[in-house]
DNA sequence: ACCTCAGTCTACCGATCGGTAGGCTGGGCC
DNA sequence: GGCCCAGCCTACCGATCGGTAGACTGAGGT
């Protein structure tokens, strides 16, 4: 058995579970099946577990990316895609969305950090959706792209890690792919809800649903009325 | 000085930002200006600060409904002003919000059960909101009230807890009152977003603006077009 | 046959955890 | 004045924390 793995493997169970600071190398060596000492010749510290937990995560979650950047290469639904494959990620196993939302809650600037080097294409997509609407004046033009990443990162993963956790309700986590894609809807017409300005929103809501011809638009060309 | 009052509302401020595991008995008395033993002269043991710290934000959460539920009387919006009531009563202090996402996170049916007896007038509304939709066929009728209601706390204080937690972004914790207002217009789409059929949904979206004239609706009468 | 060394173990460290025992003190009551 | 007791304190408890030292083992290389 690769160790190593296990560890990585039960680590962000119990994280997940119980918090970083609710869980014990104890626990940890516990289910993986060694000794406490054992866990700190493959890591050197608890701190750094949780380093490569949460890269590890992230790698991952980056490993699905270049994939459907490059199906999607249209450039329009990039934003679209990008939220789909991204909910059905976190929703494959919700732990995965606990653990980065903790991460948020305890962590904030050490996992914006992360995000910047790990899942850069992802930041840089978000960012330049915000930033293109910004410029097409439909964006809140005080929004800072940057800062902004986290709370869609916590959009995408807090429904999906408090649902999990309830295990009943809005998103059961058995069949992945119907409820992640919907989800992944209701998601980008949140995220839109939240970043547009009253008149932009006002213009989709309100008005027909197509909102204007801009080039930043078109996230819900694929899938308009479900 | 009142030693309890002040440790209730510094655990408060520890827990949201360290969590329970992360704060310790030490920590806390340090910023109260007390000894350790003082504070079990007070709670009898960590846990029960703990509950009482939840249990006296759930007291002044539901402090504040009496007064609006009588105003909005008429039945109808009723599901409105308790959303816009209950943002600005989490956005005041986000410190209550980060405690409560800690809480659904770390223990999810303790706090239901809390939930259940100590703000049982907000539970009522928002299940009755979600039964009659679902008797009118526009909410998912496999959607489960009870199980929901963690749901829509979620829904509610994540995004509080994680704009205040960054100092920036999208709801800046200083001036309460305006963007809480439209922060709760925005939950309130997010939540029907949520909950509705499709069908319902795209009349809502889709089409004009104003649903279908069932009684159970008016949700955003008061406020359609921001 | 011998050496090396990755990998795991037992035994232990000081620090800190939540919690307890019991002493001191000062204000209210008789 | 004498008593009581709420409220805080110091001193201490065993358990557990993250982490270290060093012995053991077994597979691979020479």
């Amino acid at each position: 058995m690769d160790v190593r793995e296990e560890t990585l493997r039960q680590a962000t169970r119990l994280f997940a579970a119980k918090g970083f600071d609710g869980t014990s190398l104890k626990d940890i060596a516990d289910v993986v099946g060694v000794r406490k000492p054992s866990l700190l010749y493959h890591f050197s510290s608890k701190d750094e577990l949780r380093r490569s937990v949460i890269d590890a995560l992230l790698e991952r979650w980056n490993a699905v990316l270049p994939r459907l950047l490059m199906a999607a290469a249209s450039g329009e639904d990039r934003f679209a895609s990008l939220m789909r494959e991204t909910v059905r990620f976190f929703t494959q196993d919700p732990d995965r969305a606990r653990l980065l939302l903790r991460e948020i809650l305890d962590r904030p600037d050490d996992l914006a950090a992360r995000l910047e080097t790990h899942v850069q294409p992802w930041v840089t997509v978000i960012a330049d959706y915000i930033r293109k609407g910004q410029e097409a004046g439909e964006v809140h033009a005080d929004l800072d792209p940057e800062a902004y990443i986290l709370q869609v990162v916590n959009l995408v993963v807090s429904g999906i890690a408090i649902g999990a956790s309830l295990d009943r309700g809005m998103l059961p986590p058995s069949a992945v792919d119907e409820p992640a894609d919907r989800h992944a809807r209701e998601l980008i017409r949140i995220a839109r809800i939240s970043l547009f300005t009253p008149e932009a929103l006002a213009r989709i809501a309100g008005g027909s649903e197509t909102p204007k011809a801009t080039s930043h638009d078109g996230a819900e060309a694929s899938r308009t009325s479900p």
